[in-house]
DNA sequence: TTTTTATATTGCAATATTACGATGAAAGGT
DNA sequence: ACCTTTCATCGTAATATTGCAATATAAAAA
């Protein structure tokens, strides 16, 4: 026991979890925020910003990179970061989806 | 080392990564659904929908119910739950707002 | 070619999460 | 009072995550 019994839930569940996964924790918040802010790719200014270790940083943008949350160009010398739109608009259609059904219901408390 | 660094970041982005934790594992997205399902609040038969023992799925149930995403209400015998639209609605309003300011930005990847 | 710059990977210690059996608490039914 | 039902909590084992020093890699600059 301790690891999360994947195979028991279906592949939609596991996937929005996996997608919520990737964004939940503070530094990879702050790395989107940080690509908003700069409107623009980031590449390799991320560090500077984080109160984190290079190791630790390039660790977060993996996950990130892995979920699709954001993607990654190799640009000659630096690696180059950016939201991918897609996945953030499953989000958002995931959450909008809920209030609408959500609002259907008799609620109770 | 392993404890997240939670000092370092604002409280926004510990405030949404908490959310977001909440959500990130396939039995609590499972639970949801299952809220949106029956159209109303759940009294305890969250446990027989789950392929998870009982004292798992209240575990689960209170870290829904800690994070603000679910809101509860003893009814007896029995306790009910259901969904608190409120803390959905901050989460669709963070994502639609990313797309939003991310459109403004100049894509290179 | 050597050095520098930028990022990734490895290995590991500290901590957190997940899952569940056992047990507890509290209300309802008999 | 006694049992049953419903849910929470405790304790604990298995596993996952976080963070970083050390090291590797790979392209640019000198």
């Amino acid at each position: 026991m301790g690891a999360t019994k994947t195979d028991h839930f279906t592949d939609k569940q596991n996937a929005i979890a996996i997608l919520l996964k990737a964004l939940a924790h503070p530094a990879r918040v702050a790395i989107i925020e940080h690509l908003l802010k700069v409107k623009s790719c980031i590449c390799g200014d991320i560090v500077k910003e984080l109160p984190l270790a290079q190791p630790t940083v390039s660790q977060h943008l993996r996950e990130l990179k892995n979920a699709g949350i954001i993607k990654g160009n190799i640009e000659g010398n630096a690696v180059c970061y950016c939201i991918d739109e897609k996945t953030i608009d499953k989000l958002q259609f995931y959450f909008a989806n809920i209030l609408i059904e959500s609002s259907n219901n008799n609620q109770c408390c």
